[in-house]
DNA sequence: TTTGATTTTGAGCGACTGCTCAAGTTAAAA
DNA sequence: TTTTAACTTGAGCAGTCGCTCAAAATCAAA
């Protein structure tokens, strides 16, 4: 090898994606992009192949940057559960003025992508399971502790957790209520906690 | 007048919605709008003056349509509860493979625009807080009939409704979990009724 | 039948889109 | 220092976008 790339890759797919979360794949020009990302269309393009190339790797760091958003509220939290309300209180109330959007990404990626044949559609589908699963061996963990009592499956709780967290994200994409969103989290811990 | 309009604006819109509710906005173009509603540019322009026009007047349709929508089910239902369930029902499972989207054009609205300066983006908002107080009323009256408990206020069980029907609709969008819809409306009825 | 205001038509404009590629720049290896 | 393969640059291509407007078509009133 003769030469190095200039740019950081985990940088650029963090900017990129900051982007894509906030305006959707179809809003996004490729000039918004060249500007975001600091690199020219030569360099994006060898690099990610396509518009279509960033934004796959883009969805992917998002769900990744999720996943280790809940690892770091379980690590401060005594209990799952605990710590699963926290990361749900850090997304929708503390985190809301600062990222690019209040809904999730995926969620977003899921409404913009009508085709069902469309390859980045079926992968929005496809972060969603993986991140089912994940929430499905923490509920599994949060019942073996008996911080749950388990009637239902692990699988129960995570549908009714995706259901009412993507919910209330939803209904607190707007200004004006803010002072609902905490006794709405409430809520949805203890209901889930009756279950 | 020496000439009158040739198409019926009703039909026009209601395509137009169908569409726009598919594709999202962005993602539909005037050419695939002209072939929907069967028009030129020079006619479409005139009636409705942009393509953000039309789709503005698409989305008041798409609201009056839902709310028309829940007005028969209450008519069909000796409750009120019952017949919004029956609603809910019709949405999630019956309409779902005919209806151009899963997910309610409302909030695919909403994830769209981002800018929050957007005159479409505030659109959703004020169609969304006509359909909470109409909502509202509907578990007002539940609640003098004592088909609800009346421990919480029409509006926090329009809100409950609101988070939850929008995250189930959501995770309904896409293949091969319909059999859970039934079970996990179920529940959402029988959680609302503790509340 | 003629008139003339109104509506419809569609070619096409200027702007923007995703993307390409020849030319320029870089830096490890010779 | 020279070579050379890899990387970066940005002008610009072909296609699509939202939209305009002169010309054609329409039809109630005269």
């Amino acid at each position: 090898m003769v030469n190095k790339v200039k740019f950081e890759r985990e940088t650029v797919v963090r900017l990129a994606s900051q982007l894509f979360w906030e305006k959707g794949f179809n809003a996004t020009s490729t000039r918004d992009l060249q500007d975001a990302i600091n690199m020219r269309p030569g360099s994006i393009y060898s690099a990610f192949g396509s518009k279509e190339g960033l934004y796959i790797e883009s969805l992917k760091n998002y769900t990744m940057q999720i996943e280790d958003q809940i690892k770091t509220c379980l690590l401060a939290s005594p209990t799952i559960i605990g710590g699963l309300q926290t990361f749900v209180e850090n997304v929708i109330i503390k985190d809301k003025k600062n990222a690019p959007s209040a809904i999730c990404m995926l969620v977003k990626a899921n409404c913009e992508f009508a085709d069902e044949d469309s390859c980045l559609y079926s992968l929005s589908l496809d972060l969603s399971d993986k991140f089912e699963d994940y929430l499905s061996d923490l509920f599994a963990q949060a019942i073996a502790r008996e911080e749950l009592k388990g009637e239902v499956s692990p699988k129960d709780y995570a549908r009714f957790f995706k259901v009412q967290f993507t919910g209330l994200r939803g209904y607190f994409n707007r200004p004006g209520v803010e002072e609902l969103a905490q006794p709405m989290i409430d809520q949805m811990f203890k209901i889930m906690k009756t279950l």
